[in-house]
DNA sequence: GAAGATTGTTCGCCTTGCCGAACTTTGTGG
DNA sequence: CCACAAAGTTCGGCAAGGCGAACAATCTTC
């Protein structure tokens, strides 16, 4: 097995695994103009990426091949989906921020939650969504 | 009056600006060497933070002179530190997550939040904070 | 099975942001 | 006042990440 680059994931790598795990759920092939539409790059900037991902074990590429996630590149992207969803939730079933808003700010705040504040935001969905109605409610419409 | 490029901050220049802001609070004069330090980055660095500050037109700026904000650096800056208290007292209030690690999770996620969702922050710890104390002690011990 | 379009890659360049080394300015003690 | 330390600056270099232009491969279509 090659030696992979192990270290953490940059910003940038993670929304593109993120693209990647995303287009292979609602098509079958992934094209890296697909890639580069979805993030708005060019599709030089994709090819970089792609390296880059593959240099660390995630996907498995080779020049004009087929593009496929490894198991390991489909587990990190797994919990990047996590985040970037735990995020969404709070922002709309808590803070009552409109759906597309709220996609916006998860893809900005994605990259810097850490492990434990991210459970933390888990947790308060989860605990609002098992509320009783009544105080649901009144959390989801705080202030208003 | 030069010509300003008043262009969005990035989050390094968030940072230094932030920085530079409570320096001046709790010590007199700012020096650069302290900027570095609270940073964690060196002098050079510094350096050329400070000529971007000074070419948007946030900071006085001169060689071996003293920095001071311009009134426009301080209300910028002064935003900055609002987005982060907001966020550390969002974090510590609601989501009881302890102070060092809030602080910490609000300096990765302040550059992030939007105005809207920075709001929908603010409000939800003002209503938590008002709350009867029953409701605001369920809120924040969920799932305890 | 070529022609032409589409897609992918490579290459050189640019910007941001960091660093260290070397140099300049400032400030301080004797 | 002068030498030396401390602070600030400049310069060259490096890595990440983006771009566009030019080239290569693939697909489509007759």
């Amino acid at each position: 097995m090659a030696p992979l680059k192990s270290a953490k994931l940059t910003a940038s790598l993670e929304d593109y695994l993120e693209a990647i795990f995303q287009i292979v759920q609602d098509k079958q092939a992934v094209r890296a103009k697909d890639i580069g539409e979805r993030l708005e790059v060019g599709r030089s900037s994709v090819t970089g990426a792609l390296h880059a991902l593959a240099d660390r074990g995630l996907i498995n590429y080779a020049p004009y091949d087929v593009i496929t996630l490894t198991a390991k590149g489909s587990s990190v992207a797994k919990q990047i989906v996590r985040r970037h969803e735990a995020l969404q939730d709070f922002f709309v079933k808590v803070l009552s921020v409109d759906a597309e808003a709220a996609e916006a700010a998860a893809c900005k705040m994605e990259h810097a939650v850490s492990e434990e504040v991210l459970e933390r935001f888990v947790e308060f969905v989860e605990y609002v969504d098992n509320s009783p109605p009544d105080v649901a409610k009144r959390i989801r419409r705080f202030g208003r």
